[in-house]
DNA sequence: CTTAGAGTGTGGTTAGACCACAGGGGATCC
DNA sequence: GGATCCCCTGTGGTCTAACCACACTCTAAG
């Protein structure tokens, strides 16, 4: 075993045995390392990692915002896994955009009808609806409508997969956009579909607004031209 | 930019542009260091990441097994991240099972036919009749044989989702086992099911399957007693 | 031709030093 | 006495240099 896992293995009992937990903060390095007898090397690969896989968060001076203190952003550790096996091109983007549609059509007919997020939603799509915004803008809104839509359904782990899935297509999704002919068409529609599934979520009509993510998702990406094998 | 992001992402735009590739060999540390202009510790803390991502596998002496070479195992990433942030206990086991049924509902539904993963699940099933098994071998055999379900789908994604799924919850699932009233019943039931899926989804009678799934899962866990808060 | 040994290059680990940063508390000034 | 400034301390961030264990490869001895 090599040493630098001997540290996360002593990080991940205290969280399991609860004498860590997020917001609390994680022994300096440099007393970590004296009392596991390990250099501080290892100790930092270790956090290293961990703060890779959004487990802690590293900061620099002295108060209550410095030191490495325990945080929880599953989705920070998926999507940059995810996204760095896209880039060896053994996740094909078909596969991400497919498992998307079922996650996401699972997570809209689940929805908790009283969740906050759906108000949450309903205000996006008010921003959404302003003429003033840029594609960008759009993007950013349509992005964060997705994901309230996701989280009202109340299932952490489908949240955290559905977060992750879009942040490790965003770079591809954006290039997606220079292949439409008409964008100001396709976000008139865009916006119609939003609404549609919006309301099908809140009649709790959940196999309805299952086949309309669905097939918003997949239209959209029909539209854009999905490629096989694109640069 | 913290230095060793930089390698990071020198190291992703290698995987992108195609340079690098599963199989491939990153340059050794020292030359890394060197070409990048950074010191080795911040190149080690880089690869520490990808290693944990399971992007690269470290091997040590000189060789064709050695050096940093880049593998490809999503599902290392996010069961180690998974596992981690069920350990913060911001990821209730509740919504992992319930992830899994979801995904694995899908899987057996879409199955391919002709996929030779069906041929590796029936072997399984097999291994699983025989009387001589203990405990553990049987809950790792059918371990495998719901992997290769879900492998059956096609679908990179899910599969890496739901092998790591399986991973962040092993050691949860066989201290259920524990808490069985009697083993031997409860893996004669579980045989019978198995056999079910198998034939659901060899008959192409993909909502069957993904029923007969979803109640597998969901009786297995009833039955073992899914405790919200146990220790 | 076989085999035992030295050589070479790899990651693994450690020690020690220096830096930038941010807060805290004491010394100073009004 | 109160407000302000500045040094002190402790944090993570980075780097250098050295040594180790390992596994192959080449060489020279048998």
């Amino acid at each position: 075993m090599k040493t630098h896992q001997l540290v996360l293995a002593w990080i991940e009992t205290e969280l399991s045995e609860g004498r860590l937990a997020v917001g609390g903060r994680i022994p300096a390095e440099r007393s970590l390392a004296e009392q596991l007898k390990v250099s501080r090397t290892s100790v930092r690969e270790a956090i290293r990692i961990l703060e890779a896989m959004g487990v802690v968060r590293a900061g620099v001076g002295s108060g209550p915002e410095a030191g490495t203190v325990v945080i929880s952003d599953p989705t920070a550790a998926l999507g940059s896994a995810l996204r760095l096996h896209v880039a060896t091109q053994h996740l094909p983007v078909e596969d991400i955009v497919e498992t998307r549609v079922l996650l996401e059509s699972w997570a809209v007919s689940h929805a908790k009808p009283g969740s906050p997020q759906l108000a949450v939603a309903t205000r996006l799509l008010g921003e959404m609806d302003a003429e003033a915004v840029s594609v960008d803008e759009f993007l950013a809104l349509d992005v964060r409508f997705h994901l309230a839509l996701a989280d009202a359904a109340g299932n952490a782990v489908v949240s955290a997969m559905m977060g992750s899935l879009r942040e490790s297509i965003t770079g591809y999704a954006s290039r997606l956009t220079g292949n439409l002919p008409d964008w100001d068409a396709t976000a008139a529609r865009l916006r119609v579909e939003h609404h549609g599934i919006l309301a099908a979520v809140q009649d709790h009509d959940g196999d309805r607004a299952a086949r309309l993510v669905a097939d918003h998702i997949e239209g959209y990406y029909k539209e854009a031209g999905l490629a096989s094998g694109g640069t």
